[in-house]
DNA sequence: AATTTTATCTTCGTTTTTGTTCGTTTTGGC
DNA sequence: GCCAAAACGAACAAAAACGAAGATAAAATT
């Protein structure tokens, strides 16, 4: 079965929105609901989308409740800390991105680039990237984590050790007043840690809720990245050692 | 067959807009719609557009769809031979998934057994048994195919390299007269031996539109495999020679 | 000039899609 | 657990799009 024009729009929608409302769709397309339905039905039984009540997400695959709880907090604004970040990426470049609701929101805004090559080890960035033709897609292997769909362990950076590409972009659980990037996890740590050490340049994305807070395992400093991309200005102190670090902040240009 | 001066420039049109609609094109050319719709048709019979409810579009990930085609194909059979796959794995065990739409038949059949490990290189693999909580998950890297969401390359040989499960299920392209498995791609191929080198028992999953194919690679012969799951009866010849080589044949319960 | 070929138009019955209505199910507050 | 509102799916009718077949006209061939 071939895809109407209204059904294959409603998948770039949910693409890069994650969701779509019955509703809205609607009134976008000027149809009724029950067109829509249909449409959001036969995107689920070719299993393009999962419908849900009131509209439909795109295919769950890894994503459990408190996954999607942490997707959709501050979602607007990883959306434009994503945006600004993939601004900063020039297409034909090689790029790392880990696990994270942010770097994730980062890969959905790279599907207009072109020609990238990608190695990560987050499931659902693999997923998001599949869509993007001219885009290559290297899935480091480890151990599945249900909940956020990341791959860890020995294999994953050994993996990572294989590669060195241009961009590292990755996310933090915590980033204290000091300026360390912290995590839950240390096999997560480990993997980031190779990350780090196998690209040109790294950039840190993480929005201002990450600001603050406190996590057990040490990832980084501020000092060894190149560019943090937040959505809210930091403390003046650490504004101050991240100039003295040569570390820029970027924030979103506000709309 | 040769273009019309008209036909390439619809192309042309819908490279640029990404859809073209036949009101718009008649209205455009000074054509009538049905002379539009001949030449869309045309335009899609040899592959050059999609064709849809009035209009047309570019077409999407011609590989993707072939996907789909296949997953489809023998839908029932392959649930079939999934079920009866999936009765012989015994909880508590370990075992290889490869690339194939058949396994991942098996993979759904494995939704219910409790404390397995598997280990695949088919992104479609992980993301089914994601659902079934009591099952580890480890994802061996590599390069990610669009065509059927494989992983193939060095990485993902070597990835398998530092395994030794109870059971490879694996899939094929093609399964000669001479009981040899084959595959299009030599870089699959390696995988599956890799596969088959590092499993206690190795079963093979085959639905019958298989038999009798031929691919250019070989992966192994029938004798090296423990048994093969399908669901029709192999050729005579074929059927005795497995009962010399110890190859069990398993055919779903007839109903 | 006559004939064939090709592309297009016209007509009409068929198929697909969409809108409308209505009974059922799900959801969320109480 | 109960109830109202929202969302849903089934069924049918209307509308839009479709393809087939024959008619027409222009171009190519003889």
């Amino acid at each position: 079965m071939a895809l109407s024009f209204r059904q294959s729009e409603i998948l770039g929608i949910a693409r890069v929105e994650g969701r779509v409302e019955v509703e809205e769709l609607a009134r976008r397309f000027g149809v009724t609901l029950q067109t829509i339905r249909r449409d959001l039905t036969e995107l689920a039984d070719t299993g393009k989308l999962d419908r849900v009540h009131g509209g439909a997400m795109l295919r769950a695959g890894v994503a459990n409740i408190g996954y999607e709880e942490r997707r959709l907090m501050n979602a607007d604004a990883k959306a434009a800390i994503a945006r600004t970040c993939a601004a900063a990426i020039p297409e034909n470049s090689s790029l790392f991105l880990n696990i994270g609701t942010t770097t994730e929101a980062v890969a959905r805004a790279l599907l207009d680039h072109r020609n990238l090559t990608v190695v990560t080890n987050n499931m659902n960035v693999a997923n998001i990237l599949v869509a993007n033709e001219s885009c290559d897609v290297i899935v480091a292997g480890g151990v599945l984590r249900r909940s956020d769909g990341g791959l860890v362990g020995d294999l994953t950076t050994d993996a990572i050790g294989h590669f060195k590409v241009d961009y590292a972009i990755i996310g933090t659980s915590a980033l204290d007043a000091d300026g360390d990037l912290l995590d839950f996890d240390s096999q997560e740590v480990r993997v980031s840690r190779a990350i780090l050490r196998q690209s040109r340049q790294s950039y840190l994305v993480a929005d201002a809720s990450k600001l603050g807070r406190s996590a057990p395992v040490r990832i980084a400093s501020l000092c060894d990245i190149d560019a943090v991309f937040t959505n809210a200005a930091l403390p003046d102190d650490l504004t101050r050692r991240c100039s003295d670090w040569g570390t820029e902040i970027r924030l979103p240009r506000s709309r």
